[in-house]
DNA sequence: AATAGATTGTTAAAATATTGACAAAGTAAG
DNA sequence: CTTACTTTGTCAATATTTTAACAATCTATT
């Protein structure tokens, strides 16, 4: 393996697709197959095989010229290369619809998050249990963050609130927030925020449903 | 893959910006705002003026020169270019907590998705009214989408069950799929499928948050 | 151990996307 | 009406991303 001197310059373009490599790899560590290549990965995900290999070039070598890829090497690369491994302990705060399902979400645990605590501001909710989690009130949230020393923080409130709850968490010492509230949060340059939105999916489907008769190919 | 709408191809890069002028522009119309120039705009989303007005271009005029755009006009026709008005009429299955979540979204309705039914397989929960909606059993839905001319399905079970409840939708003749399982799903040619992968925001989040100070990011 | 076939990592050419610059065309105000 | 600003839409220069091609090198088979 190549040593790296001096900074890796790792295209945006590249880092956007690292989850859906994960994606993909998962499934088949899970089905229990030992070896892939690039052309046959890359076809299941709809990507030129060129494009892959191009991607975990910026990484390392992982694989072996007339062989392909070990799949768990690669996946276990792949975890590594995102961070999966670092067990990050978060809270949730915002215990609706939204963050019931995030709660249950099997991929939560399984993509590394360790998830400690669970917030509402909802008196009638607030003592319920959840999946082993009991909701706190928003009102200890500031202490609790110090004294767990929480790192990542979920927004599932209404965008009402998101602001007022990122100053907590960041106030609290939480250095990246999960953002599902359909509202823009400001943050301190050392602070990083993932904004997850779920509508912009509804629509892309519409675009490409009202332009689907004039798809052109490439 | 380029999109041809009419006589112009719009480049991917554009459409995959949309729903973020269409989030963005629906904050300054329910602010009353009036006026907005590009500059304005993309400094609000993080963009640069060059790029708004370009991507705008690829779909008409809307702006005055000296004035800027008319918030309610520009968000207007970016609704058109989205096919927001079609009012597509819309099923989901899977009633778990994601699926909760999106029947009583906002932004579900006000996008112009018009839910016309909702269903799962579980005795326990077929029958519990949601937000207006009851749930029915998962034996009506072939039925129920060509009596109500359903043309878009959107799955929130289980990894498990979706591929088996997109062959039912795509045999009632649903041409649109909005996917939230993590499961790729096989379809054909003239169904349009759009997956949400929830998980991928935490990953990028990992990633960010590891790498922080490490990898120079492009 | 030699050969045929497969597949990687890398290079550079081609394709896309972003940006800076500016003429044209408007606004605002005296 | 004129002048000083403002801002758009577009063009072309840059920058980034994707892709095709291929030498190097491994596997599999005889």
């Amino acid at each position: 393996m190549p040593i790296r001197t001096g900074p890796v310059v790792v295209p945006t373009a590249v880092i956007k697709r690292l989850p859906m490599y994960y994606r993909y790899l998962q499934v088949l560590v899970d089905q229990g197959l030992e070896r892939v290549s690039s052309r046959e990965l890359s076809q299941l995900m709809g990507i030129t095989s060129s494009q892959l290999r191009q991607d975990l070039s910026y990484f390392g070598e992982f694989g072996q010229q007339g062989y392909g890829y070990k799949v768990t090497e690669l996946y276990q690369a792949i975890c590594e290369i995102l961070g999966i491994e670092k067990q990050y302990k978060t809270v949730l705060v915002g215990v609706g619809n939204l963050g019931r399902a995030l709660i249950n979400y099997q991929g939560f645990s399984r993509r590394g998050l360790n998830l400690k605590g669970i917030f509402d501001n909802n008196p009638a909710i607030i003592g319920e249990n959840i999946n082993d989690f009991t909701v706190r009130s928003v009102e200890e949230l500031r202490p609790y963050l110090q004294k767990e020393a929480i790192q990542i923080g979920v927004i599932t409130t209404p965008a009402s609130a998101a602001q007022k709850i990122a100053d907590l968490l960041i106030a609290g010492g939480v250095t990246g927030i999960w953002n599902f509230a359909p509202q823009h949060i400001n943050v301190p340059e050392d602070v990083i925020v993932e904004n997850t939105h779920i509508g912009d999916g509804l629509l892309s489907l519409f675009f490409k449903m009202k332009h689907q008769e004039r798809l052109e190919l490439k």
